[in-house]
DNA sequence: ATGAAAGCGCTAACAT
DNA sequence: ATGTTAGCGCTTTCAT
């Protein structure tokens, strides 16, 4: 009976010549417990070593729960979505939930696989940095009752809690300070174009220089420049133009790395003035320092998590939200340098 | 019946009119179903959406196991902690298994608590990052059959397998390339001395100066520099000493950024040569670019994982080993600078 | 080929 | 204050 793997309550009733319900009440400190009786068992417990099964108990306890989230993120190993997944991991731990990580790679079909995967072990919710252009596939994959909130980026043919960041606004106010600064000609290397974070980030762009009265050039304004083959060409024809710009603004982190890369090989670091969205590591000990419109991750992460619980502690009465959080722009040299006159 | 959170297997048997047991067999595909009733099955499983119980079902399938297993890291925030767990999830989930993060802060405390819950949550297995130097609590905490497997760090009074760098070879080879270069005065920046990992990385360097007939200097060699106020101090002592060095030895990433910083203030970046320990984001992009010595995490964490599936596969036999991986010297500009004349 | 019953480790509901 | 019983959703064992 005790060389078995693990110690049941049984056992520890058995040792200490109680029943299971009693050592039960020890285990989880409730009431009606004789001192004496108590420290028997607790007793039992220690030289059995005896630790609760907590997945068995939540069969009972919370049927269908399991006290666990899916966080789905783009890729852990980023730190964009790591830091996403701590500050949820942070929060909640300290409400006794333990968080799954989910790598989706921008995968449609790995998001739909992960979601299927985790809703089979049951996580009471999700978290998800969407990859797919539909999540109807939600309504049929997961419980009814199983909360989802999406980071980043809004969920599709899906109604559900999503957390954004305010990507006009934060770029609509950088694009400002250039122009401020007597900048005209600012090109703008964007994402992919079905990202509608993409989207609207050069919505900002646009929104400023109409405010401006500068008139769009899409010659110098560009999205689907993911890939960095693409950026550079482009690079390369707009300041090989007539024209070239006197500013760059990179709309995603990989992007500002490229324009960097980029104007150093021209010697033009200190010439042309650059912003970037997003982070990038080392901004401020590259030379001249970089300018950045950066997300507040922790606190998209946070507001996540805090409606996730709310929507698991059942709260179904509140229609589908739409938060959108502030950028913070960190005004460094490269976006600082002025118009070559 | 139907209107239940989540459809049992009792629901689908209802409505197809079968036996749990039939439509367990449906959903497990085992054989012995008459196709008709099978597609019976089938049509109810599709009706009302249900989905297999994993959780449940392990109850009983494998008892005490769970099909899960926890990394604990020492922030999952940070590159190397989430590369590894990264490379680990992927290499689990291929297996059918999940994975738990919990970052540790560096704080042996929430070790031992983040052991503790995963214990009771039942993982199948373990995956630490160690920050503790003490790991008897392992033998009472989790299950007599749940391996451990270490990262990084070995484990300290406990027996258990070990995936590690190999950081004496890492950096003897790194410092004979400065030797090489005409350096006999390199300084050697090196993190909390009660590391294992820190200790190792600065016999490396003895090493190498003992090889090369070079005395050791305790004026320019210093651990438990960790504290970026500590490393300035000692950066700043020792090259307005009569002696200073021509080189500089960073033993972690942190200390590189240190060094770098420095130098850059005195404007030596092109003047001292400079390899660092552990890869630092935009090394190439500073200038000079940063040589480094890198670990391979990908590759350590494969083995990490590898280790605990065939441990969970059930073998015992072998006793604790202890992997060590090479690093990788990636040789760039800082790494190159000459003593000067 | 099919199903009834027992039981995984626990908690809830109900005795005593 | 303590214990007994049923049952969470599933798989296993054993009948049929």
């Amino acid at each position: 009976m005790f060389n078995k793997v693990r110690p049941t309550l049984r056992d520890v009733a058995q040792l200490s010549n109680s029943s299971i319900k009693t050592v039960s009440r020890v285990i989880n400190g409730e009431p009606n417990v004789r001192p004496e009786l108590a420290a028997r068992v607790q007793n039992a417990v220690d030289q059995l070593n005896y630790r609760p099964n907590f997945t068995a108990g939540n069969l009972r306890r919370n049927p269908g729960k399991t006290g666990t989230i899916a966080v789905l993120v783009d890729d852990i190993a980023n730190d964009f979505s790591s830091r996403i997944f701590r500050a949820i991991e942070d929060y909640s731990r300290e409400r006794g939930v333990e968080v799954f990580a989910g790598s989706v790679d921008s995968d449609p079909k790995r998001e739909v696989a992960l979601v299927k995967n985790f809703a089979s072990r049951g996580v009471d919710g999700f978290i998800i940095l969407p990859s797919n252009s539909d999540h109807s596939y939600l309504k049929t994959q997961i419980n009814k009752d199983c909360p989802v909130v999406f980071v980043d980026r809004p969920p599709a043919k899906y109604e559900a809690d999503a957390v954004l960041t305010d990507n006009v606004g934060g770029v609509f106010n950088a694009i400002n300070t250039l122009i401020a600064l007597g900048h005209t000609r600012i090109a703008y290397l964007g994402d992919t174009s079905s990202i509608q974070t993409a989207r609207e980030r050069l919505k900002g762009y646009k929104k400023a220089l109409s405010k401006a009265g500068i008139p769009f050039d899409e010659e110098i304004a560009q999205l689907d420049l993911r890939d960095g083959e693409k950026a550079a060409i482009f690079l390369n024809k707009i300041f090989k133009s007539k024209n070239p710009p006197t500013a760059i603004f990179a709309g995603r982190n990989t992007l500002t790395d490229h324009a960097i890369r980029f104007l150093g090989d021209l010697k033009l670091r200190n010439k042309i003035a650059l912003i970037g969205f997003d982070e990038i590591p080392h901004a401020d000990l590259v030379s001249p320092t970089i300018s950045l419109v950066v997300q507040d991750i922790e606190g998209i992460a946070r507001q996540a998590a805090e409606i996730i619980f709310e929507r698991m502690g059942g709260n179904k009465s509140v229609n589908a939200r739409e938060f959108r959080l502030p950028t913070q722009f960190i005004q460094r040299e490269s976006g600082l340098l002025k118009p070559r006159s």
